[in-house]
This record gives C-alpha cells, structure tokens and sequence, in this order.
DNA sequence: TTCTTTGCAAATTCTTTGCACCGAA
DNA sequence: TTCGGTGCAAAGAATTTGCAAAGAA
C-alpha cells in the first residue's frame, strides 16, 4: 500500500476529530476542490473502505447513509442518535451485550456482533426548541 | 383517503404473509406488469408510506434499504439480523427498553424509540452451510 | 364533475466502477 | 520503469417527484 498525499490528508482529517461522520461530512472538512491536496469523492470512498479493512475505522448503516467512526479497539455497540442535529453519542454497556448473547444461544444464532440504536432528541436541541419556543407562548 | 385497487392489492399481500420486507420484495409479491391490478413502483412508495403513516407498518434501514414490518401494537424492537439470508427474527425485551429508558434519562435525552439489531448467522444457514461444507471435506 | 391517485419518465441521493493518466517506489 | 492510485465521468441502486391521464366519489 502506497503513501499517498490524499490518504495522507484523509487520515489527517478523519483522525482531527473523535466525532462520527459521513462521507459527506468528511469532504465538508477535506480540502476544497482547487486546492493542491484535493480528494475527489471516489477517493474518499475508497480510502474510506480500506480504512475499515485495516481495523481504523468502523462502518454502520442510519437513515439510508454510511456512517464511520474510530474504532477504539473497545466495543462501542451502543449509540444515542439525535434526530434533530444527527448527533451520535456513542456507549457500550456490558449488560445490551451479554443480553444479546443470551437471546442469540436461545435462537442458535451464531452472533456475529450487535447494535442498539436509542433514536430521540438530545439535551442541547431540546434546549434550543425550548428557547424558540418561548417568545411566542408568550403572546 | 380513497378506496382504489392499488390500496386494496397491496393491503392484501403485505398482511398475507407475517414477515419483514423491502419494496422490493413486495413488488415480487404483487402481480407483475402485464395483469390489471399491476401497482407500479412509485405507487408501492406511496402506498407504504401512507401505511406507515396509518399505523399499519412500521419503517427502518437495515444495510441500507427501508425494511417494513407489521404493527402488532406492542413493541417489536429487536431483531436478529441474518446476514446470509437477510431474515429476520423479531422480539422485544422489557430489558433492553428499561436500559435504554435509564441511558435516556442519565444523558438527558428525550427517548422516542430504540432498536437493537443483532447481527449474525441463523440456525438455518448454519444447517445449510454445515452440509455443503460435508462433501468437500471427505474428499 | 371534481379532486385524489396513478403510471411514466425523469430527477435525486448515495455509492461504485471503468478507464486513461499520474506518480510513488 | 512499473504498477498501484487518482480524478473524471458515467453507471448503479434505492427512492422520490413532476405531470398528464385515469378513476373514485
């Protein structure tokens, strides 16, 4: 595997910032399209795949995207999902695990891994829809 | 909300059979192109999405397709996912909705649902595995 | 008749692929 | 020099939308 400018300015950025992204999100943070160390959209993609292959980052499915984040080298099975900002928070929790796992030697289902996605909408748009809110409940 | 043919065909064969399915799947189901009670594709959209809005169906993304399931009116919040024949076996545990109630509150988060998605091998394609992989290792 | 609903075709969105050129090694 | 890697354009897959025609009420 080659050392490239563009996986170079891909780890650079990916690595910036703990928080989970798209790939558009990503480019959104990459260098704009003059600039001398510009990735296109299929290199995004495809550097963003053999990131995954190599154990860096993880890859999951919410509405209909592909969303990465860093693999910590420790579970992270379990996430909080803003439906107003699309905020991931991330935990893991040994009890969701060994739940599944039970759950999996009842059916014989070879478990492979898990998910629990908690949708809702998180303290600071709950925050802000209240500050919005209030002007006019008080007319 | 008008009664019409297409409303009706696909009401009949979405509750004939119990299981999840994408509109794909569906399209298999309803009557192909040249018969009279055809329903097109953007007409399958429509009408699942209306049902979903009715109460009937409930949506979510599952490896980046919409999968729709009945709604029994209880909560069917897990699943087993099987990854080589995409089937999937639903449950739901007052444990894991009591844990994420507990995460909710602790993050201040306004929880509006929760969904955990175990993923793996079903013990049927275990089966199916195990005896395809027989033969060759006698030889 | 009226106004919703449908089918077709085309547009969108996200992601992947074909291919000629570029540039690490 | 040699292949692997990149950008562009185009192809795909899933879903949605514009619009004129069809059909409930």
């Amino acid at each position: 595997m080659r050392k490239t400018q563009q996986r170079k300015t891909v780890l650079d950025v990916v690595f910036s910032s703990p928080e989970h992204f798209d790939a558009d999100q990503l480019q959104e943070r990459l260098p704009p399209k003059g600039s001398t160390d510009f990735v296109s959209r299929p290199t995004v993609y495809r550097t963003l795949s053999e990131f995954v292959d190599a154990g860096l980052l993880r890859k999951f499915e919410l509405d209909g995207r592909s969303v990465y984040e860093h693999d910590l080298g420790y579970p992270q099975n379990d996430h909080l999902y803003c439906m107003e900002c699309r905020k991931l928070t991330e935990f893991s929790s040994p009890e969701v695990s060994n739940f599944a796992a039970q759950v999996s030697a009842v059916h014989q289902f070879q478990m492979r891994g898990h998910r629990l996605i908690i949708r809702g909408v998180c303290a600071d748009c709950r925050q802000r829809k209240r500050r919005q809110r209030r002007p006019v409940d008080l007319i």
